[in-house]
DNA sequence: GTCTATACTCGGATAGAC
DNA sequence: GTCTATCCGAGTATAGAC
Protein backbone atom coordinates (compact mmCIF):
# COMPACT_ATOMS: atom_id res chain seq x y z
CA UNK A 1 0.00 0.00 0.00
CA UNK A 2 1.19 3.91 -0.12
CA UNK A 3 1.67 4.18 3.61
CA UNK A 4 5.29 5.39 4.93
CA UNK A 5 6.19 7.20 2.97
CA UNK A 6 8.29 10.45 4.20
CA UNK A 7 10.05 9.56 6.91
CA UNK A 8 9.25 12.72 8.60
CA UNK A 9 5.28 12.13 8.54
CA UNK A 10 6.68 8.81 10.31
CA UNK A 11 7.63 9.69 13.47
CA UNK A 12 4.46 12.36 13.67
CA UNK A 13 2.52 9.35 12.99
CA UNK A 14 3.89 7.22 15.57
CA UNK A 15 3.44 9.45 18.25
CA UNK A 16 -0.04 10.05 17.24
CA UNK A 17 -0.80 6.82 17.36
CA UNK A 18 0.60 6.38 20.62
CA UNK A 19 -1.55 8.85 22.09
CA UNK A 20 -4.54 7.75 20.40
CA UNK A 21 -3.67 3.91 22.27
CA UNK A 22 -3.54 5.83 25.32
CA UNK A 23 -7.09 7.95 25.20
CA UNK A 24 -8.62 5.05 24.13
CA UNK A 25 -7.29 2.41 26.83
CA UNK A 26 -7.92 5.18 29.72
CA UNK A 27 -11.06 6.89 28.62
CA UNK A 28 -12.56 3.98 26.59
CA UNK A 29 -13.84 3.42 22.65
CA UNK A 30 -16.55 6.04 23.60
CA UNK A 31 -13.40 8.66 23.56
CA UNK A 32 -12.56 7.25 19.99
CA UNK A 33 -13.81 10.53 17.95
CA UNK A 34 -11.75 12.41 16.03
CA UNK A 35 -11.94 15.68 17.82
CA UNK A 36 -11.04 13.81 21.15
CA UNK A 37 -8.04 11.94 19.83
CA UNK A 38 -6.75 15.53 17.32
CA UNK A 39 -7.16 17.43 20.96
CA UNK A 40 -4.89 14.56 22.90
CA UNK A 41 -2.43 14.65 20.03
CA UNK A 42 -2.38 19.24 20.16
CA UNK A 43 -3.84 19.21 16.66
CA UNK A 44 -6.85 19.84 14.76
CA UNK A 45 -8.88 17.38 13.29
CA UNK A 46 -7.77 17.85 9.57
CA UNK A 47 -4.53 17.74 11.02
CA UNK A 48 -5.17 13.83 11.84
CA UNK A 49 -7.20 13.51 8.91
CA UNK A 50 -3.96 14.42 6.67
CA UNK A 51 -1.93 11.86 8.32
CA UNK A 52 -4.34 8.64 8.09
CA UNK A 53 -6.93 9.87 5.53
CA UNK A 54 -9.77 8.50 7.24
CA UNK A 55 -11.03 7.91 11.07
CA UNK A 56 -11.39 4.24 10.25
CA UNK A 57 -7.59 4.31 8.85
CA UNK A 58 -6.66 5.49 12.12
CA UNK A 59 -8.08 3.45 14.51
CA UNK A 60 -6.86 0.22 12.06
CA UNK A 61 -3.64 1.50 12.74
CA UNK A 62 -4.21 0.68 16.61
CA UNK A 63 -4.86 -2.68 16.24
CA UNK A 64 -2.44 -3.07 13.77
CA UNK A 65 -0.14 -1.99 16.27
CA UNK A 66 -1.29 -4.45 19.21
CA UNK A 67 -1.22 -7.37 16.54
CA UNK A 68 2.47 -6.60 15.88
CA UNK A 69 2.59 -6.83 19.91
CA UNK A 70 0.25 -9.60 20.21
CA UNK A 71 2.62 -11.81 17.57
CA UNK A 72 5.55 -11.89 19.61
CA UNK A 73 3.28 -13.01 22.77
CA UNK A 74 2.32 -15.54 20.86
CA UNK A 75 5.16 -16.59 19.57
CA UNK A 76 3.30 -17.12 15.80
CA UNK A 77 6.31 -18.66 14.64
CA UNK A 78 7.03 -22.07 16.75
CA UNK A 79 4.11 -24.38 16.20
CA UNK A 80 2.68 -25.69 19.62
CA UNK A 81 3.56 -29.09 20.66
CA UNK A 82 0.40 -29.65 22.69
CA UNK A 83 -2.91 -28.87 22.72
CA UNK A 84 -3.20 -27.68 26.07
CA UNK A 85 -0.06 -25.65 25.01
CA UNK A 86 -1.92 -24.00 22.14
CA UNK A 87 -4.98 -23.01 24.36
CA UNK A 88 -2.54 -21.57 26.78
CA UNK A 89 -1.32 -19.39 23.93
CA UNK A 90 -4.72 -18.14 23.24
CA UNK A 91 -5.76 -17.99 26.70
CA UNK A 92 -2.44 -15.50 27.39
CA UNK A 93 -3.14 -13.77 24.32
CA UNK A 94 -7.01 -13.06 25.85
CA UNK A 95 -6.05 -12.06 29.44
CA UNK A 96 -3.56 -9.43 28.24
CA UNK A 97 -7.03 -7.68 26.00
CA UNK A 98 -9.03 -8.12 28.95
CA UNK A 99 -6.14 -5.56 30.69
CA UNK A 100 -7.23 -3.31 28.33
CA UNK A 101 -11.23 -3.14 27.61
CA UNK A 102 -11.06 0.17 25.33
CA UNK A 103 -9.08 -1.82 22.46
CA UNK A 104 -11.47 -4.54 22.99
CA UNK A 105 -14.16 -2.31 22.27
CA UNK A 106 -12.30 -1.19 19.36
CA UNK A 107 -11.81 -4.45 18.12
CA UNK A 108 -15.08 -5.67 18.62
CA UNK A 109 -16.71 -2.26 16.98
CA UNK A 110 -14.51 -2.16 14.28
CA UNK A 111 -15.10 -5.86 13.19
CA UNK A 112 -18.49 -5.65 12.83
CA UNK A 113 -18.50 -2.64 10.93
CA UNK A 114 -15.83 -3.40 8.45
CA UNK A 115 -17.65 -6.61 7.65
CA UNK A 116 -19.19 -3.91 4.78
CA UNK A 117 -17.23 -4.39 2.00
CA UNK A 118 -16.78 -0.90 1.38
CA UNK A 119 -15.36 0.12 4.64
CA UNK A 120 -11.76 1.06 4.82
CA UNK A 121 -10.65 -1.28 7.04
CA UNK A 122 -12.49 -4.50 5.49
CA UNK A 123 -9.15 -5.72 3.75
CA UNK A 124 -7.32 -5.46 6.81
CA UNK A 125 -9.45 -7.56 8.90
CA UNK A 126 -10.00 -10.03 5.96
CA UNK A 127 -6.42 -10.76 5.57
CA UNK A 128 -6.21 -11.13 9.63
CA UNK A 129 -8.68 -13.50 9.59
CA UNK A 130 -7.09 -15.34 7.26
CA UNK A 131 -4.04 -15.40 8.36
CA UNK A 132 -5.24 -16.85 11.83
CA UNK A 133 -7.31 -19.16 9.77
CA UNK A 134 -3.92 -20.17 8.16
CA UNK A 135 -1.79 -20.28 11.55
CA UNK A 136 -4.75 -22.17 13.35
CA UNK A 137 -5.16 -24.84 10.62
CA UNK A 138 -1.01 -25.14 10.42
CA UNK A 139 -1.11 -25.69 14.52
CA UNK A 140 -3.93 -28.19 14.40
CA UNK A 141 -2.33 -30.08 11.92
CA UNK A 142 0.79 -30.14 13.22
CA UNK A 143 -0.98 -31.46 16.72
CA UNK A 144 -2.51 -34.02 15.11
CA UNK A 145 0.58 -35.54 13.63
CA UNK A 146 1.95 -35.96 16.76
CA UNK A 147 -1.16 -37.64 18.05
CA UNK A 148 -2.06 -34.72 20.12
CA UNK A 149 -5.49 -34.50 18.35
CA UNK A 150 -7.76 -36.84 17.45
CA UNK A 151 -7.61 -37.71 13.83
CA UNK A 152 -11.65 -37.65 13.18
CA UNK A 153 -11.56 -33.62 13.42
CA UNK A 154 -10.97 -31.21 10.17
CA UNK A 155 -8.08 -29.01 11.43
CA UNK A 156 -9.53 -26.02 9.29
CA UNK A 157 -12.95 -26.36 10.76
CA UNK A 158 -11.63 -26.70 14.30
CA UNK A 159 -9.11 -23.97 13.68
CA UNK A 160 -12.61 -21.08 12.61
CA UNK A 161 -14.34 -22.46 15.46
CA UNK A 162 -11.53 -21.63 18.05
CA UNK A 163 -10.97 -18.07 16.55
CA UNK A 164 -14.63 -17.53 16.60
CA UNK A 165 -14.83 -18.48 20.00
CA UNK A 166 -12.16 -15.91 20.77
CA UNK A 167 -13.82 -13.39 19.22
CA UNK A 168 -17.08 -14.05 20.53
CA UNK A 169 -16.39 -14.35 24.39
CA UNK A 170 -14.68 -10.83 24.24
CA UNK A 171 -17.95 -9.47 22.97
CA UNK A 172 -19.76 -11.70 25.44
CA UNK A 173 -17.04 -10.02 28.39
CA UNK A 174 -18.01 -6.85 27.58
CA UNK A 175 -21.56 -7.38 28.90
CA UNK A 176 -20.82 -9.24 31.86
CA UNK A 177 -16.67 -8.25 32.92
CA UNK A 178 -16.80 -11.15 35.68
CA UNK A 179 -16.22 -13.50 33.40
CA UNK A 180 -13.06 -15.20 32.50
CA UNK A 181 -12.40 -15.75 29.13
CA UNK A 182 -10.00 -18.20 29.81
CA UNK A 183 -12.45 -20.57 31.14
CA UNK A 184 -14.12 -21.10 28.11
CA UNK A 185 -10.85 -21.87 26.34
CA UNK A 186 -9.95 -23.90 28.66
CA UNK A 187 -13.49 -25.98 28.61
CA UNK A 188 -12.34 -26.55 24.92
CA UNK A 189 -9.23 -27.73 26.13
CA UNK A 190 -10.26 -29.92 28.50
CA UNK A 191 -12.52 -31.36 25.48
CA UNK A 192 -9.31 -32.05 22.89
CA UNK A 193 -7.63 -33.69 26.09
CA UNK A 194 -10.39 -36.12 26.09
CA UNK A 195 -11.21 -36.46 22.57
CA UNK A 196 -7.71 -37.30 22.21
CA UNK A 197 -7.99 -39.80 24.62
CA UNK A 198 -11.20 -41.59 23.34
CA UNK A 199 -9.95 -41.12 20.03
CA UNK A 200 -6.43 -43.36 20.54
CA UNK A 201 -8.32 -46.05 22.31
CA UNK A 202 -10.32 -46.67 19.06
CA UNK A 203 -7.34 -46.49 17.09
CA UNK A 204 -5.94 -49.14 18.83
CA UNK B 1 -41.26 -1.02 30.22
CA UNK B 2 -43.73 1.59 29.08
CA UNK B 3 -43.86 -0.65 25.45
CA UNK B 4 -47.80 -1.60 23.81
CA UNK B 5 -49.60 0.78 24.88
CA UNK B 6 -52.52 1.58 23.17
CA UNK B 7 -53.66 -1.33 20.68
CA UNK B 8 -54.24 1.38 17.36
CA UNK B 9 -50.40 2.12 17.52
CA UNK B 10 -49.76 -1.48 18.17
CA UNK B 11 -50.82 -2.14 14.38
CA UNK B 12 -49.09 0.61 13.09
CA UNK B 13 -45.37 -0.73 15.26
CA UNK B 14 -45.48 -3.92 13.71
CA UNK B 15 -46.04 -3.08 10.37
CA UNK B 16 -43.02 -0.57 10.52
CA UNK B 17 -40.89 -3.30 12.08
CA UNK B 18 -42.06 -6.11 9.21
CA UNK B 19 -41.12 -3.26 6.72
CA UNK B 20 -38.16 -2.09 8.37
CA UNK B 21 -37.37 -5.79 8.29
CA UNK B 22 -37.46 -6.23 4.46
CA UNK B 23 -35.55 -3.20 3.97
CA UNK B 24 -32.38 -4.58 6.20
CA UNK B 25 -32.83 -8.22 4.67
CA UNK B 26 -33.17 -6.60 1.06
CA UNK B 27 -30.53 -3.72 1.14
CA UNK B 28 -28.48 -5.10 4.01
CA UNK B 29 -27.83 -2.63 7.04
CA UNK B 30 -26.52 -0.26 5.15
CA UNK B 31 -29.75 0.90 4.61
CA UNK B 32 -30.79 0.74 7.92
CA UNK B 33 -30.99 4.82 8.62
CA UNK B 34 -34.30 6.16 9.78
CA UNK B 35 -34.27 8.47 6.76
CA UNK B 36 -34.48 4.99 4.61
CA UNK B 37 -36.93 3.37 7.25
CA UNK B 38 -39.02 5.90 7.08
CA UNK B 39 -39.28 6.29 3.41
CA UNK B 40 -40.07 2.91 2.92
CA UNK B 41 -42.69 2.94 5.78
CA UNK B 42 -44.10 6.51 4.01
CA UNK B 43 -43.32 7.85 6.75
CA UNK B 44 -41.56 11.20 7.74
CA UNK B 45 -38.31 10.56 10.40
CA UNK B 46 -40.24 11.66 13.07
CA UNK B 47 -43.24 9.63 12.42
CA UNK B 48 -40.67 6.58 13.39
CA UNK B 49 -39.31 8.36 16.45
CA UNK B 50 -42.57 9.01 17.54
CA UNK B 51 -43.72 5.10 17.59
CA UNK B 52 -40.05 3.74 18.99
CA UNK B 53 -37.89 6.63 20.42
CA UNK B 54 -34.77 6.17 18.75
CA UNK B 55 -33.26 4.26 16.24
CA UNK B 56 -31.90 1.69 18.26
CA UNK B 57 -34.64 0.92 19.80
CA UNK B 58 -36.26 0.08 16.36
CA UNK B 59 -33.58 -1.88 15.37
CA UNK B 60 -34.00 -3.68 18.81
CA UNK B 61 -37.42 -4.36 18.09
CA UNK B 62 -36.48 -6.00 14.52
CA UNK B 63 -34.42 -8.48 16.44
CA UNK B 64 -36.17 -9.15 19.43
CA UNK B 65 -38.98 -10.22 16.49
CA UNK B 66 -36.50 -12.63 14.99
CA UNK B 67 -35.65 -14.29 18.51
CA UNK B 68 -39.13 -15.13 18.79
CA UNK B 69 -39.39 -16.86 15.35
CA UNK B 70 -35.97 -18.40 16.45
CA UNK B 71 -37.17 -19.90 19.72
CA UNK B 72 -39.78 -21.78 18.56
CA UNK B 73 -37.74 -22.98 15.79
CA UNK B 74 -35.46 -24.28 18.39
CA UNK B 75 -37.97 -25.67 20.74
CA UNK B 76 -36.06 -23.79 24.17
CA UNK B 77 -38.79 -25.49 26.09
CA UNK B 78 -37.21 -29.35 25.18
CA UNK B 79 -34.11 -30.05 26.98
CA UNK B 80 -31.98 -31.76 23.65
CA UNK B 81 -31.34 -36.02 24.55
CA UNK B 82 -27.83 -35.91 22.84
CA UNK B 83 -24.67 -33.71 22.31
CA UNK B 84 -25.57 -33.91 18.79
CA UNK B 85 -28.74 -33.25 18.88
CA UNK B 86 -27.71 -30.04 20.59
CA UNK B 87 -25.12 -28.97 17.98
CA UNK B 88 -28.02 -29.39 15.20
CA UNK B 89 -30.02 -27.39 17.48
CA UNK B 90 -27.76 -24.53 16.79
CA UNK B 91 -26.26 -25.49 13.13
CA UNK B 92 -29.85 -24.81 12.12
CA UNK B 93 -30.09 -21.38 13.71
CA UNK B 94 -26.71 -20.49 12.55
CA UNK B 95 -27.95 -21.87 8.75
CA UNK B 96 -31.33 -19.94 8.76
CA UNK B 97 -28.97 -16.83 9.65
CA UNK B 98 -27.24 -17.10 6.96
CA UNK B 99 -30.36 -16.83 4.52
CA UNK B 100 -30.71 -13.24 5.78
CA UNK B 101 -27.17 -11.31 5.96
CA UNK B 102 -28.30 -8.05 6.32
CA UNK B 103 -29.90 -9.35 10.14
CA UNK B 104 -26.64 -11.36 10.58
CA UNK B 105 -24.91 -7.72 10.23
CA UNK B 106 -27.35 -6.03 12.18
CA UNK B 107 -27.24 -8.01 15.48
CA UNK B 108 -23.19 -7.79 14.76
CA UNK B 109 -22.87 -4.35 14.66
CA UNK B 110 -25.55 -3.50 17.19
CA UNK B 111 -24.22 -6.04 19.52
CA UNK B 112 -21.01 -4.49 19.08
CA UNK B 113 -22.13 -0.95 19.83
CA UNK B 114 -24.63 -2.08 22.64
CA UNK B 115 -21.77 -3.20 24.45
CA UNK B 116 -21.49 0.55 26.10
CA UNK B 117 -23.39 0.38 29.15
CA UNK B 118 -25.09 3.58 28.78
CA UNK B 119 -26.52 2.29 25.39
CA UNK B 120 -30.13 2.27 24.63
CA UNK B 121 -29.80 -1.54 23.75
CA UNK B 122 -27.80 -2.67 26.34
CA UNK B 123 -29.97 -4.41 28.64
CA UNK B 124 -31.43 -5.90 25.57
CA UNK B 125 -28.38 -8.10 24.77
CA UNK B 126 -27.02 -8.42 28.29
CA UNK B 127 -31.08 -10.47 29.22
CA UNK B 128 -30.42 -11.82 25.66
CA UNK B 129 -26.99 -13.75 26.81
CA UNK B 130 -27.93 -14.35 30.33
CA UNK B 131 -30.95 -16.28 29.25
CA UNK B 132 -28.54 -17.95 26.39
CA UNK B 133 -26.34 -18.70 29.17
CA UNK B 134 -28.96 -20.40 31.37
CA UNK B 135 -30.46 -22.47 28.44
CA UNK B 136 -27.01 -23.80 27.29
CA UNK B 137 -25.79 -24.38 30.68
CA UNK B 138 -28.96 -26.59 31.76
CA UNK B 139 -28.63 -28.39 28.16
CA UNK B 140 -25.49 -29.34 28.96
CA UNK B 141 -25.99 -30.34 32.12
CA UNK B 142 -29.27 -32.46 31.51
CA UNK B 143 -26.78 -34.15 28.97
CA UNK B 144 -24.18 -34.77 31.37
CA UNK B 145 -26.84 -36.45 34.01
CA UNK B 146 -27.30 -38.62 30.86
CA UNK B 147 -24.30 -39.75 30.40
CA UNK B 148 -23.71 -37.79 26.94
CA UNK B 149 -21.29 -35.42 28.10
CA UNK B 150 -17.59 -35.92 29.97
CA UNK B 151 -18.03 -35.37 33.59
CA UNK B 152 -14.80 -33.25 33.73
CA UNK B 153 -15.90 -29.96 31.82
CA UNK B 154 -17.99 -27.33 33.64
CA UNK B 155 -21.88 -26.83 31.60
CA UNK B 156 -21.29 -23.38 32.40
CA UNK B 157 -18.17 -22.60 30.69
CA UNK B 158 -19.18 -25.23 27.97
CA UNK B 159 -22.20 -22.81 27.09
CA UNK B 160 -20.20 -19.77 26.90
CA UNK B 161 -17.69 -21.12 24.73
CA UNK B 162 -21.14 -21.89 22.31
CA UNK B 163 -22.33 -18.83 22.84
CA UNK B 164 -19.63 -16.92 21.88
CA UNK B 165 -18.45 -19.80 18.94
CA UNK B 166 -22.22 -18.83 17.17
CA UNK B 167 -21.53 -14.96 17.31
CA UNK B 168 -18.16 -15.08 15.84
CA UNK B 169 -18.91 -17.68 13.30
CA UNK B 170 -21.28 -14.97 11.70
CA UNK B 171 -19.06 -12.42 11.91
CA UNK B 172 -16.17 -14.60 10.50
CA UNK B 173 -18.71 -15.33 7.72
CA UNK B 174 -18.94 -11.66 6.91
CA UNK B 175 -15.81 -11.67 5.89
CA UNK B 176 -16.21 -14.48 3.93
CA UNK B 177 -19.25 -16.03 2.95
CA UNK B 178 -18.19 -18.99 1.10
CA UNK B 179 -17.65 -20.47 4.97
CA UNK B 180 -20.35 -22.62 6.21
CA UNK B 181 -20.33 -22.20 10.00
CA UNK B 182 -22.78 -25.15 10.58
CA UNK B 183 -18.35 -26.99 10.06
CA UNK B 184 -17.43 -25.37 13.20
CA UNK B 185 -20.01 -26.22 15.24
CA UNK B 186 -20.05 -30.24 14.05
CA UNK B 187 -16.30 -30.33 14.60
CA UNK B 188 -17.39 -29.20 18.41
CA UNK B 189 -19.89 -31.99 18.10
CA UNK B 190 -17.43 -34.18 17.11
CA UNK B 191 -15.07 -33.21 20.25
CA UNK B 192 -17.60 -33.64 22.37
CA UNK B 193 -18.33 -37.35 21.35
CA UNK B 194 -14.94 -38.33 21.27
CA UNK B 195 -14.33 -36.45 24.76
CA UNK B 196 -17.63 -38.35 25.66
CA UNK B 197 -15.93 -41.86 25.03
CA UNK B 198 -12.14 -41.16 26.62
CA UNK B 199 -14.07 -40.06 29.67
CA UNK B 200 -16.71 -43.25 30.10
CA UNK B 201 -13.40 -45.31 29.03
CA UNK B 202 -11.29 -43.10 32.13
CA UNK B 203 -14.71 -44.03 34.43
CA UNK B 204 -15.25 -47.84 34.22
C1' DG C 1 -53.40 9.90 19.71
C1' DT C 2 -50.96 10.38 15.42
C1' DC C 3 -48.10 12.72 12.69
C1' DT C 4 -45.31 16.85 10.53
C1' DA C 5 -42.03 20.90 10.23
C1' DT C 6 -38.30 23.10 11.96
C1' DA C 7 -34.28 23.55 14.15
C1' DC C 8 -30.28 21.87 16.68
C1' DT C 9 -26.10 18.88 17.79
C1' DC C 10 -22.47 16.18 16.74
C1' DG C 11 -19.27 13.58 14.00
C1' DG C 12 -16.68 13.29 9.84
C1' DA C 13 -14.92 15.06 5.44
C1' DT C 14 -13.22 18.73 2.20
C1' DA C 15 -11.27 23.26 0.23
C1' DG C 16 -8.08 26.36 0.32
C1' DA C 17 -5.00 29.85 2.81
C1' DC C 18 -0.59 30.18 5.16
C1' DG D 1 2.31 20.12 7.22
C1' DT D 2 -0.94 22.60 9.61
C1' DC D 3 -4.82 25.53 10.29
C1' DT D 4 -9.64 28.07 9.56
C1' DA D 5 -13.77 27.76 7.63
C1' DT D 6 -17.40 25.26 5.69
C1' DC D 7 -20.32 21.51 4.41
C1' DC D 8 -22.92 17.35 4.77
C1' DG D 9 -25.29 13.54 6.71
C1' DA D 10 -27.35 11.23 10.59
C1' DG D 11 -29.88 11.32 14.79
C1' DT D 12 -32.53 13.87 18.19
C1' DA D 13 -35.75 17.42 20.60
C1' DT D 14 -39.55 20.55 20.60
C1' DA D 15 -43.87 22.82 19.11
C1' DG D 16 -47.81 22.26 17.40
C1' DA D 17 -51.40 20.84 13.45
C1' DC D 18 -55.01 17.52 12.54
Amino acid sequence: MTRRSYPKGLAKREEILATALKVIAERGFGGATLRELAEASNLSITGLVHHFGTKEQLLTEVLRRRDEVDADAYEMDRLPETAAAMIERLATLVDRNAAVPGLVTLYSNLSADAAAPEHPSHEYFRERYEQSQDLGRDSLSHLQELGELPAGVDPGDLAQLMIAAVDGLQLLWQYDQSIDMTRGLRALGALLALANEGGRSADE
